[in-house]
DNA sequence: ATAGTCAAGCTCTCCAAGGC
DNA sequence: GCCTTGGAGAGCTTGACTAT
């Protein structure tokens, strides 16, 4: 999909890249190939190759990071095809809410195996960065408005600028609202036993239990918050297939609206 | 080269929603 | 309950094109 978009373009939004994509310029190799495009001048065109023959190295070369100020953060799921496979899902449990809550665990599922660091044995600014290191993306659910500035407020600038995939936002595009419990209900994804009613307020008072020196307490934590990572990684896919319909969709639909 | 027009991107504000 | 973000809508700004 990221070899299709044209709003890393500058001047370039949804409603250029859509007329576009109408008009036969389907990807980038399309646009390269012709000597004009009906709507920008000579100069722009020519500006426009360079920015897209740049992007293309980048994109060959690995560089998920290029593209992180080029798309615009509700877009940057464009990008799950080509680095997907070395995605990161993130998640964290806190103390609470507000400015005065604390990160208490975090899980980072990467490659099929998830590592988590716990408040006050292990979850450290390095090992935070040990455990990102080599992810290509990050994928979380609100993550743009919990997780991220969380994290970024205890260890400023160690989460690398990396692209993000909120399946949150991605979800409700795609006309499923709601929270990540309900949205494994809807995609019949199934919770062990243990963790099946475990909600995120639960979080905060197994947290609590824990500080109590209830062991076991912590063990169901931590299975609640690497299952919450292991289902994005479920989800991720599946609502990327489900924005690609609607791009697609959306293509049909501003075609019958000529 | 300049001015007018138009389309579309940008910016700001407000509201709703989800995280634990 | 607090905080942040995205979406929607309105108004502003910018760039491309055309005529002179």
């Amino acid at each position: 999909m990221i070899r299709r978009s044209f709003i890393i373009l500058p001047r370039v939004g949804k409603a250029t890249e859509l007329k576009m994509w109408r008009s036969g310029v389907a990807c980038w190799d399309d646009f390269l190939a012709k000597d004009n495009i009906p709507g920008l001048s000579g100069d722009r065109k020519e500006g426009m190759n360079v920015a897209l023959e740049d992007a293309d190295r980048y994109l060959h070369a690995g560089r998920a990071d290029y593209f992180t100020s080029l798309l615009p953060s509700v877009e940057q799921w464009r990008l799950f095809s080509r680095f997907g496979e070395d995605a990161a899902y993130l998640d964290i449990e806190t103390d609470g809410l507000g400015s005065h809550a604390h990160t208490t665990m975090v899980s980072v599922h990467c490659k099929g195996s998830t590592r988590t660091l716990i408040r006050g044995i292990d979850l450290t600014g390095e090992a935070l960065a040990s455990a990102l290191q080599g992810a290509r993306m990050l994928v979380t659910y609100n993550g743009s408005s919990f997780d991220l500035p969380m994290l970024q407020k205890e260890f400023p600038f160690v989460v690398p600028r990396l692209p993000h995939f909120d399946l949150r936002h991605g979800a409700a595009r795609v006309g499923m609202p709601g929270g990540l419990k309900r949205l494994e209900v809807e995609f019949g994804i199934r919770r062990p036993q243990e963790v099946a009613y475990v909600t995120g307020e639960d979080a905060v008072y197994l947290w609590k239990l824990w500080l109590k020196g209830r062991e076991n307490a912590l063990k169901l934590l931590m299975k609640y918050n690497q299952e919450d990572t292991v289902n994005l990684a479920t989800l991720a896919p599946q609502i990327e297939a489900m924005l690609l319909r609607k791009v697609d969709d959306d293509i049909r639909r501003a075609g019958r609206g000529r």
